[in-house]
DNA sequence: GTCTATACCCGGATAGAC
DNA sequence: GTCTATCCGGGTATAGAC
């Protein structure tokens, strides 16, 4: 397990912070060896003494995003509450956001627990139903990307939208 | 609008049918000038006497999709049915469902009222109410690009979710 | 309408010297 | 822990001959 976050080197932990400032900055396009190599003054081939490779660094990043929305959650109790602190962190961080999300997840990269503490809060706000908090997920998560991508129609009250589901998955 | 499907050349249009097959075969990485040439025994820069760059390609299949969607929608009435049509051409096409719905859209590169007609049936299924129709298409797209990505725990009972979401937004 | 040749980008990663 | 030099791959796109 010489790729899970918890156990890189100080010097591996600035490279991941550099790389973050980098992606939240720029986008994706940013998160290259060469040009993270370049904001830390250093060459590529040398950020490799410190991680094996760029999927480790992407993994780092992702778990650290895990464990932000887990925090992010915490106090949050129904699932208004939750949808909203999920959404601004999405805004908020919207290129890592994506980072997170996007296509398949390399769990064994990832220290075991981490998914599902951020996932405690939505299973808790859907009752501890499984299926309902799997579909709320999908709910907030399709809402979340299909606003970042601006798929929305110009114009259209997404925080209508956002009520919309809210309502339907927490009625009472 | 040179770009916009309806004007596609019949070269250009075997060349678009040519990237879809590769695109669906192959996945995203397949969808390169290169690759089409070759499969269509010719070499790269001749494809650009047909089509005027990558995007102009990309949006043909795009726009293909749509109607494909619309279609397959059709006299699917209620919810339930219209969130069933849209999960099979996903996983009946998931590289392509990808490309039509990942990112930004280029719209002035569609024709116009295709995406609308897609949208359509979701929006009948809601009722007519235009917040509870995006509502339910963050939730059926949510549901769908996690499902392709493999982002569910694994052995997670999906159509349960389905159901469950399928039931908050159309109870009866 | 196709070709060859090419220009111009970009990326991840390794070997071996210091 | 950093460097230089390099290898490998990829991509979109254009010019100009045939």
């Amino acid at each position: 397990m010489a790729s899970s976050a918890s156990e890189l080197s100080p010097r591996a932990r600035e490279i991941v912070e550099t790389a973050r400032g980098l992606l939240e900055a720029e986008g994706p396009e940013a998160l290259s060896m060469r040009r993270i190599a370049d904001a830390l003054g250093i060459k590529a081939p040398s950020l490799y003494k410190h991680l094996p490779d760029k999927r480790a660094l992407e993994a780092a990043l992702i778990a650290h995003g895990f464990e932000e929305i887990a925090t992010a959650f915490a106090g949050a109790g129904d699932l208004a509450a939750v949808a909203a602190a999920y959404r601004a962190y999405a805004n908020d961080h919207p290129h890592l956001y994506r980072l997170m999300t996007e296509g398949p997840l390399e769990r064994e990269r990832l220290e075991p627990g981490v998914e599902t503490r951020a996932a405690a809060a939505i299973v808790a706000a859907a009752g501890g139903d499984e299926h309902t908090a799997r579909a709320a997920w999908a709910f907030a998560h399709g809402m979340t990307i299909l606003e970042l991508d601006g798929r929305f129609p110009r114009g259209a009250d997404l925080d209508a939208a956002w009520a919309a589901g809210i309502a339907a998955f927490d009625p009472r």
